[in-house]
DNA sequence: ATGGGTGCAAATCCTTTGCATCTGC
DNA sequence: GCAGATGCAAAGGATTTGCACCCAT
């Protein structure tokens, strides 16, 4: 899946992997730095864009920091503060049942590929705040 | 709800009652022009977010088109087009227990009020496409 | 030499902000 | 007359694009 990734894409790929949180453009861009000084932003999107078609990573939606990108690939789910927009993964047990998934997708006349459940809340370090 | 609205904010939440798809803040900007040629793009800014803050409308997340607004306000569900980015209302007949959906907030220090099933995969228009 | 990848800077797009003006009370 | 709302234009921030350059083939 990545033995055919350039030095730029690795370190990309590798940052995006190894991040906790799930970075922005701009935070990959400034950790990629470290790494390749020479690398420019432009080329953190490009990159970003290909590992993202690629299927390597995930492109979350956008929030006000601007679009987050996920190297957690496998099927899960969200929780996002509806104060501070920190987005945290969770995976919910028991999902919801395909058959209810299917069901809905046709309704609208979409061909279902996957599915995420989104939880909404204040996190922790919001509570405090409060 | 909406008696204590002055006719700029009355004429936003309207139209984004009104309109059949989720419109983002140009879209309002440009069908609230034709009513209130006078407005600004600022105060359809500023209108909406104090409408989304009062609970009247919902500010779903930015896609490459910007931000959307939906005045369906009761809990539903949405599919999105992997290929194109439309969004389209679901409900799905059987939601997730809510046991589950609590149990993975406090495994993550949230406090739930809310969620959302989001489905992925292409829409009518773009399976013709492919 | 050739084509893709890259860096830089400029351009774009959406959104927010500053500020002077206008409005209703 | 005042406080809040508004319009306009400028600023801000994220992302994209144009283009010349460089490297590996």
């Amino acid at each position: 899946m990545d033995d055919t990734l350039n030095a730029n894409a690795r370190a990309i790929l590798d940052i995006v992997q190894g991040a906790k949180n799930h970075p922005t453009a701009l935070e990959v861009y400034e950790r990629v730095r470290r790494v390749r000084p020479h690398i420019g932003l432009a080329t953190v999107y490009r990159v970003l864009h290909q590992l993202a078609e690629a299927g390597c990573i995930k492109e979350l939606g956008r929030d006000s920091e601007g679009c987050r990108y996920d190297a957690h690939t496998e099927r899960h789910d969200h929780a996002i503060c509806t104060e501070c927009g920190a987005l945290l993964d969770i995976l919910l047990e028991v999902g919801v049942s395909s058959e209810a998934l299917q069901a809905a997708a046709q309704a609208v006349g979409v061909v279902l590929s996957s599915h995420e459940v989104r939880i909404y809340g204040l996190c922790a370090a919001c509570q405090v705040k409060e």
